[in-house]
DNA sequence: CAGTATCCGTGTTGATACTG
DNA sequence: CAGTATCAACACGGATACTG
């Protein structure tokens, strides 16, 4: 059961908080959030919106289960509507609304550090190379 | 390796920046940010400082990579002192003091709501129950 | 369409032992 | 003290098949 499965993976040692900035930052949290931020999605809907951004696509397991808990949260609200074929509407409750601004803002402000973060990692790298190979051929730099 | 180990994890199919994202978010880079927003810290020290939070502690294997990560990530000053025993003080970059603050937001943010999220929980959780209750026998509820 | 149930590969985690 | 290396366990995520 899908439920029982994320109840056991959320019984970890964390405080209660940590649970929910996980459930908040998780991988598929994040775009379900920033997505239903913008407008409210049906589930496939959603699904094919989140698949658009890049990357390989959630399945279906997965943002089930990151709805659900999103939803258990009282993040997200699920609206399912009794026809056939069934329909179901997922929106932000004002708390999610709340979670979604503050996710998109974390994550503008990663999108717009990139080039920063970038040159540290090259220089970061850099170094690295350079300790390495000073390391595994001493003689060459070393020769006095 | 511990390098070789992260980077085959980092190179997941995610956009860029939700890999600094998750850095960034990730269950332990929280708590060093966090951490690291109110003073340097050593090595151990902060080790020690993580596992008085609560719940289970981080290895040491888990906090160096995080460190790793996120000082290539151009977020965390690692200052090695070649000292014997050996020194080692961490601290925030300017750019991961930004993050760390905006962080320390959102888990702050989600530590003032966490009433309202276990509230919304219960209610998921008796709507969830109650709905079970009704599959599982039916012919209680629906003698006519 | 909107899920649920199940199996299974793999990545992440953590315990342990070792090094400088 | 501050790591690194190796291995084993396990949770997570995904593919598939099935239901209402």
């Amino acid at each position: 059961m899908a439920v029982s499965e994320r109840q056991a993976a959320d019984a970890e040692s964390l405080c209660p908080y940590r649970l929910v900035l996980e459930h908040v930052t998780s991988r598929w949290g994040v775009l379900v959030l920033v997505g239903l931020l913008e407008r409210p999605y049906r589930f496939s809907e959603l699904r094919r919106a989140i698949n658009v951004v890049g990357g390989r696509g959630v399945s279906e397991k997965m943002l089930t289960q990151t709805l659900q808990t999103l939803e258990r949260d009282g993040l997200v609200h699920r609206d399912a509507k009794p026809v056939i074929p069934p329909r179901v509407d997922y929106s932000l409750t004002p708390l999610g609304r709340e979670a979604a601004e503050q996710v998109r803002s974390l994550a503008q402000w990663t999108h717009d550090r990139m080039a920063q973060v970038e040159q540290a990692r090259h220089a970061y790298d850099e170094n690295r190379r350079a300790y390495d190979e000073a390391r595994e051929s001493p003689q060459r730099s070393r020769a006095s």
